[in-house]
DNA sequence: CCATTAAGATCGATCGATTGATCTAATTTC
DNA sequence: GAAATTAGATCAATCGATCGATCTTAATGG
């Protein structure tokens, strides 16, 4: 029973490739949790199983191992939007309404199927607002392509150009309407009174999130954007 | 001219009180840049201009002048939410629509109109993921009235109870489209291709804001919310 | 009215504990 | 046995907290 040996063609580089991917999961969870100096070096090696010496070794300090969490977060993210973007690239339906309706719903699927803790998502989170300049690896990575394969789309529903900012605001509007309810959980479940998001939340969700696709996506412009002023 | 001698009954009691404003503008500054574990007491203490001491003098430690600090940015946030909170319960306009309309453009207005600093919104951030019951007394004393008044509206202008989830989903939707503008600025700020958020950001914000208020809040549900399946 | 005392508030120095990093010796793999 | 990897011990630096000394203000006595 050699389940995972297939790659293993050394026994070093096995042992070194577990036990970055330990220490790497480890940062993940934790930093996520707490933060990077919430942290200790001491607590990511023995959540990690490893010995101390391991951080030093294998990425050279915490602050490297950090960098590399943020590599493998936005490689796994990327892999994540590519399910979308993928939606929205197709050929399968030339209607770009009907591409749109289905990449929200293959998104909102990614973002509330899997089964990502989310320790992974308060790591983003603070990704964000602790280090941009890794965040910006990070969006220009996982986020960006779905972004833009989404203006694409949007674009052509709307007969304009991608570059306008009204595409690209009700793109944002749109999708992180559904991201916040998982980046901004806490006051998301207070807001609706729940204590959790279980596959019954979920369904309800699932129903809003396709109202609001033909709402505040794909609605034509029409008379209450411009029409109106501010009487 | 004795402009702020008003209360000044207490030299003591002034000094104390001059001390402890200083201390908590520090702590929501420095906090809401780096976080609870990344600022440390001395550099509270240089950055407010007291002593190091002050801090264990006048809170007992950094846990408890971090309490002091959400207390105050609660009050703060309090006194930003009732002025758009009385918007909705004031018996001016007599259309809940209408109400809706003005009342969302006055959180636009609070949001985007002030001139705190990034850092206090991203201590809010970091409340919600790192002391969720910290976080829990802010957004019931700040948001829950805000939250209450807007379903109660939604709800009349949709003809359904306050109660159903469908109305408080919308309310949230609607409004953490505008709010996720500042929490989640890194990833808004990039999907628009901008690098700051001037009057002329904020003036293009304001017109695709009142559009989403007509198509994701108030506009009747129709058919596309529940006629279409998944299919 | 001024001098004296008590209380309130601040400050610099220092405590033990913990941090990230480093070093050496032991273990594992080839 | 040689190289790669790990674990345990230890480093200087910094952490939050605490202490006594100093300074400011309020209250008291003459």
């Amino acid at each position: 029973m050699e389940q995972d040996e297939g790659v293993r063609s050394n026994g070093h580089a096995m042992r070194t490739a577990e036990t970055r991917a330990c220490l790497i999961e480890a940062a993940i969870a934790m930093f996520g949790d707490g933060g990077f100096d919430a942290v200790s070096t001491r607590q990511l090696a023995d959540r990690a199983g490893v010995g101390l010496a391991a951080i030093a070794y294998h990425f050279g300090g915490k602050a490297e191992l950090f960098e590399a969490a943020v590599a493998s977060i936005a490689e796994y993210c990327r892999g994540l939007t590519r399910e979308v973007s993928d939606q929205l690239e197709a050929d399968a339906p030339a209607d770009p309404a009907e591409r749109l309706t289905r990449a929200v719903r293959a998104y909102f699927g990614v973002l509330f199927g899997g089964d990502e803790p989310q320790s992974w998502v308060n790591f983003l989170v603070r990704c964000s607002i602790d280090t941009p300049d890794a965040y910006d690896t990070l969006y220009e990575a996982a986020f960006r392509p779905l972004e833009t394969a989404l203006a694409v789309n949007l674009a052509a529903h709307l007969a304009v150009s991608p570059d306008e900012q009204e595409v690209r605001l009700r793109a944002y509007i749109a999708t992180h309407s559904i991201v916040s309810m998982r980046t901004n959980r806490e006051a998301f479940l207070r807001h609706l009174g729940w204590t959790d998001l279980g596959p019954a939340q979920i369904r309800i969700l699932e129903g809003i999130v396709t109202s609001l696709v033909h709402n505040a996506l794909m609605l034509k412009p029409a008379a209450d954007n411009k029409g109106n002023g501010d009487a």
